[in-house]
DNA sequence: TTTCTATTGTGTAAAAATTACACGTAAGAT
DNA sequence: ATCTTACGTGTAATTTTTACACAATAGAAA
């Protein structure tokens, strides 16, 4: 693997235009491409996202979503992808572009445009890697003032979660293999801050029959036990380009 | 205006590495960035798509969308409207980012992002400007091979067109200040590939009360005429963030 | 061992939304 | 005068959504 595109900062980059705030790479006219991930995973019954500290100067202190440099010769969901295996080490994860956020002046060092990217992970399957930059992870309601437009980015992708995950399951990308029918409604209530009649909720989502009865209960609860269910991806690829609606 | 971005094809190019098809814009190791545009019409009760003629040796004779290359001090949206003002005369126009499309070998010119939107405006109202490369309006069924990636790019801006205009009344942009339900109903039709029961049809719709009773009727039509309505913006710009579901 | 606490699992009736469907009316064309 | 074409309208049947209560079960506490 190349390391020269690696980060923005590496190259001693030049000053030359100061009023409109570009900075020139060698002496390339074209704006600067990155990828910027918003990493979604459910916790402790919160929706958190995963951040770093900016290093950038202007931003020190300030969270930062993980982003990289797109390279030369790589795919834009590739380049995605590389930003979520260095942090987290897992690959074939539900990954997926937004939007791409190109301002003249949203960052220091010059015209960068980054392609936004969402993800969604179960947080109990990763260990956190290069956790340099106070790697970790934010509940999605909580974080303040972050660097660049990382605050719009966020927004962003968190609406089309919100919209996204009324029609399709892809929130059980964010439970783990086994999980009970409190653990998916509990999911639904955070990502969109809403609460779902206990009964309507599990008779809406049995009807999809995306859940498979695993015959199992889960364990040391100091109350009646739940049964465990898992997912049906068979009957998610019939059903994923037909109607899903939960609400 | 500067006219040194205007299009890929004008600063001559070196070709330096074949293997990997990429072109090399001076010394530059950043990949291009461009817009490129699906200008929706509907005329005839047809949605049409406003292309060009490709002239790209590679894709000679084939259509292709509009697009230009991003300049150094533009937003990115603005650089959308650019391309559509260029073309139609036309500004504050609805038009929309979807997706970004970045595959190494996807412009045979070298590494060249683009970042695509649609647009959607009233047929009639426009006089085309810079009509050369035999610029027209297509029907969008009948659209055939494409120069680039640009199939892919139109299909996903359909269907971004086809899954909003069920849930925000963006497909009233396409039609002209007045018009009568018909019309309404055929542009609907048209853009879903679907029927739907006229009176049914109605109904939802006026329950929206997005529509205002202009007290007119169409003239020089050889069967009982039909009453004219508009647009409510007042109301659209009320409801535009609850729901609102066609189907 | 009994009781307490917390959460599970289940059905039905009322309300709302969606669907299916037919006929008299009005303008221009013949 | 009549034909053609599309307009404008209401209701009943069906489906979907909503609101709502109680017995059962595990561990914790007494």
């Amino acid at each position: 693997m190349t390391k020269d595109l690696e980060s923005y900062s590496e190259e001693g980059f030049i000053r030359e235009n100061i009023q409109s705030n570009q900075i020139e790479n060698k002496i390339s006219t074209e704006p600067s491409l990155s990828v910027d991930c918003v990493i979604f995973g459910f916790d402790d019954q919160v929706l958190k996202v995963l951040l770093i500290k900016s290093d950038q100067p202007e931003f020190l202190g300030l969270w930062s979503l993980l982003g990289n440099k797109l390279k030369m010769n790589e795919d834009l969901d590739a380049a995605a992808e590389r930003v979520l295996y260095e942090r987290t080490g897992l690959e074939n994860i539900f990954l997926e572009q937004t939007k791409t956020f190109g301002s003249i002046n949203r960052h220091p060092e010059g015209r960068i445009v980054s392609i936004a990217y969402y993800s969604l992970l179960n947080i109990n399957h990763i260990q956190l890697q290069k956790t340099d930059n106070d790697l970790h992870w934010h509940p999605v309601s909580e974080v303040g003032k972050m660097a660049f437009d990382h605050n719009l980015i966020l927004e962003t992708c968190y609406q089309t979660l919100q919209k996204k995950v009324l029609t399709e399951p892809i929130g059980l990308n964010l439970l783990p293999e086994t999980f009970t029918l409190r653990d998916l409604q509990l999911l639904y209530e955070a990502i969109l801050g809403t609460s779902f009649d206990r009964r309507n909720f599990r008779k809406k989502f049995f009807s999809t029959k995306l859940l498979v009865d695993r015959n199992e209960i889960e364990k040391e609860v100091s109350h009646r036990p739940a049964k465990l269910y898992s997912f049906d991806f068979e009957q998610y690829n019939k059903i994923k380009n037909s109607r899903f609606s939960l609400v």
